[in-house]
DNA sequence: GCCAACGTTGGC
DNA sequence: GCCAACGTTGGC
């Protein structure tokens, strides 16, 4: 099993609105960032776990852990020229966007911050503290998963 | 709201 | 293929 971040902003879609979504599943849709869509449509397997980070919120930080139920499959939102992240290069026959869907697992007991991130020695390397990184799909090695489970006080 | 960092676009 | 201009992300 692999782990993964995933960013969303919670004024847009926050874990607890996937917690009241319908069998508590969303599809993961919007991702435009070629790094991030190879890990939608290649890496991600069903089974694995993610964390929902929540950004461009006070305070940033991880609310909740979700899980993989639906390995990567076209982002039909590109396709529609009424949506935000419509694409016109992406098409039906040669989709350029993939996305996931993930479903509630649980929510922590309390929102991990980005500080309380940062100050953890054994979160040094994680992609998400790195400067500048802005994507918003991204690895989580098997320490940090546990490393972060322990300061949320959660089984890994 | 500001702005640093990054990715993408397009002229040449 | 270079690189300036532009748009976006996301912390602060």
């Amino acid at each position: 099993m692999s782990y993964w971040l995933i960013k969303s902003e919670p004024e847009v879609f926050s874990f607890a609105d996937l917690q009241a979504a319908a069998r508590k599943t969303t599809y993961w849709d919007g991702v435009r960032n070629y790094q991030a869509r190879n890990t939608l449509r290649d890496a991600m397997k069903k089974g694995d776990r993610c964390f929902f980070y929540h950004s461009n919120a006070e305070p940033s930080g991880i609310a909740g852990i979700c899980e993989v139920v639906r390995e990567g499959y076209p982002d039909h939102t590109a396709f529609d020229p009424k949506d935000p992240h419509y694409d016109p290069k992406s098409t039906p026959d040669a989709p350029t966007w993939y996305m996931v869907d993930v479903k509630a697992v649980r929510a922590f007991p309390r929102l991990i911050s980005l500080a309380e991130l940062r100050a953890a020695r054994a979160l040094q390397g994680m992609v998400l503290l790195q400067k500048g990184s802005r994507l918003s799909v991204l690895p989580v090695s098997r320490r940090e998963w546990e490393t972060i489970c322990a300061l949320a006080g959660v089984a890994g």
